[in-house]
DNA sequence: CGAGCGATTGACAACGTTGTCCAGCCTCTA
DNA sequence: TAGAGGCTGGACAACGTTGTCAATCGCTCG
């Protein structure tokens, strides 16, 4: 009796506490606890009418205040830029399952390439004792997550590097697959190829951007500055300097996207240009196969695999030094890198 | 002093708490609370005395102790099926984002399209408290969530609505959409044509096969059972599927695909078929508008919208029936439907 | 000059769980 | 039959925060 109709004030449902299903099964509330957490030395006999108790008042154990007591959350938070991004699903995916492995759930948000709401998720995470956090980089600077760092929140970055602090990271070879890529356009004879990325302020476009720099000094090819276009990857954007790569006094026969956004535009808006030109994108995309489209690969599954295995060796103890791991990107030619350059 | 180094005993980090800023700032523990929650009723002074000691130290508010206390978590949860699947990142995204207007946080995880999966993970998610919970059903029995909807979980079904229980559920009108396509097709002379989609279990699955025979009932056509291929949508069965349609002794002209995943493998092994083949799929799929495939298009990032926001109704003291909300489709009609039929 | 009032502040309990520790009971043996 | 030892169960404090309430202080008003 009583356990029905209790407290009024802030509480939105009712819900049953081990205190009343001890109530109900006469028993102690440490007992219930007990029978809940599968912890030896209660009888068959009590622990049956534990649970008839708790499967007659719907009783369902508190993880706040489990958490609160026992100061591990089992939760791991993972902040990225933008989960309708193709790239980031099967990222987050992957680091999903690592976690459930470990008996962990994931929480996740988007920054939409924003550093202020970057940090405004992050901390937030860190408020609800997260054991730990991977992050996607927008911003930076991560000075802002010393204190947690310090305080015993495992901290991976993946994708990109961390900004003015020392902290593991997991990234692509960004730098060598962009220089891959444009390689094999000028092993089919193009010289004169544009280069479409993302603002250099993020690590990740200025690394593929040195790669398409490098590839092309080796070929011993200039650059001329407005064969490059840097910047949002809104299609506008994207569509609009790719059309100015093409109409220039002297138009690209190549070239090269920096993500998986700007490599779909480019598709789009080169599938309405007369002459054919070529292009390699960094990334793939789904039906790219089909549409014949040669792109550098990463791996984001693996990706989101190595983080998310490093974090839960941080948190279980391992030590060190923060590391870099790198992983490799992968050349898949389809055709559109093939297309011959105009001669003459 | 003394705040340093307490505690030895299950915790990790050593983090600060409102007691140790408040003994560093001289002033009283609820006075802490106030300044951290903007509360109304400090001096500037003392404010001031306080935001120095939080910086100091590293404070940052345990919102597990504070959820404890109010209640109210400020998370909702959110199960689906995969989030690797291009069809979900869109959909959570959209949820996060109504979340995040309304202050809250998002945890959402992947059943992986197992019944049991899905029940472990809504449950933990009730564990945790959060105040609503989306689900994107995996199984077809949702009883088991009857006491945390009566404790005071909201809940909203979407894409599919719940089973066994009476809930929100917020819908893409896929009886409606497949008959669109079927028809669609036998507008453009197909008369063999067939369907292959998702296990008859899934609500949309059978859903959409209704909407195939009724476009064929209303077209007076005949449905052979073997152009019916109903189960998993894994690339293999897919493939083999089409296959089969493509080999048999009545061999069918035109194919309706019963989702995404299908369609994408699908759109594979007709490109490998010597003669042509008419396609229409449910879902639409990035970069399928320059491959020409024509598809049944339903917006997922709607569905999360309507979804969230009728959760946030229900939280914000919206009382009624559950209701049933489904959103129309849209035929984009691309060529690969408008393939004649082979005449004679 | 005293009462009263508002503004500021802090002491204390409570949220629901788990870890510690002790009490009671039962069984087995001498 | 008494004592030892093992097993089971429960009382209590603590986790870090917020709501309640009362105390204190500096003013103003009569």
């Amino acid at each position: 009796m009583a356990a029905i109709a209790r407290r009024t004030d802030h509480r939105y449902g009712n819900r049953p506490t081990m205190k009343d299903v001890a109530a109900r099964a006469g028993v102690g509330l440490k007992t219930v606890s007990r029978v809940v957490n599968g912890e030896p030395g209660v009888t068959p006999e009590t622990e049956r009418r534990v649970h008839e108790a708790i499967e007659a008042l719907g009783f369902r154990r508190n993880d706040s205040a489990r958490v609160l007591r026992k100061g591990r959350t089992a939760t791991v938070g993972l902040v990225l830029e933008d989960l309708a991004d193709p790239f980031y699903g099967p990222l987050s995916r992957a680091v999903e399952e690592v976690a459930r492995a470990h008996g962990a759930l994931l929480i996740n948000g988007s920054s939409a390439e924003d550093p202020d709401r970057e940090q405004e998720l992050a901390l937030a995470l860190c408020a609800r004792r997260v054991d730990g956090l991977i992050v996607i980089p927008a911003g930076d600077d991560h000075r802002y997550l010393e204190p947690e760092i310090r305080a015993g929140v495992a901290t991976v970055f993946v994708d990109r590097p961390a900004g003015r602090i020392d902290a593991d990271a997991v990234l692509s070879d960004s730098f060598g697959g962009a220089r891959e890529g444009v390689s094999h356009l000028i092993a089919h004879g193009h010289r004169r190829i544009g280069f479409v990325g993302d603002r250099p302020r993020i690590h990740t476009g200025a690394e593929r951007l040195r790669g398409y720099r490098a590839a092309m000094a080796e070929a011993g090819l200039p650059v001329r500055e407005e064969w490059v276009s840097l910047g949002s990857t809104s299609p506008e954007r994207v569509n609009a300097a790719v059309r100015g790569l093409l109409t220039a006094p002297e138009p690209v026969t190549a070239l090269f996207a920096g993500n998986n956004r700007v490599t779909v535009t480019a598709v789009r808006t080169l599938a309405a240009h007369p002459s054919p030109v070529a292009l390699v994108g960094f990334d793939d995309i789904e039906l790219a196969d089909l549409l014949g489209i040669t792109v550098v690969a990463q791996d984001a599954a693996a990706l989101g695999r190595t983080a998310a295995e490093r974090l839960f060796r941080r948190l279980d103890g391992a030590g060190g030094a923060p590391e870099r791991v790198v992983l490799g990107t992968k050349l898949l030619a389809r055709g559109s890198g093939e297309i011959p350059a105009p001669t003459g």
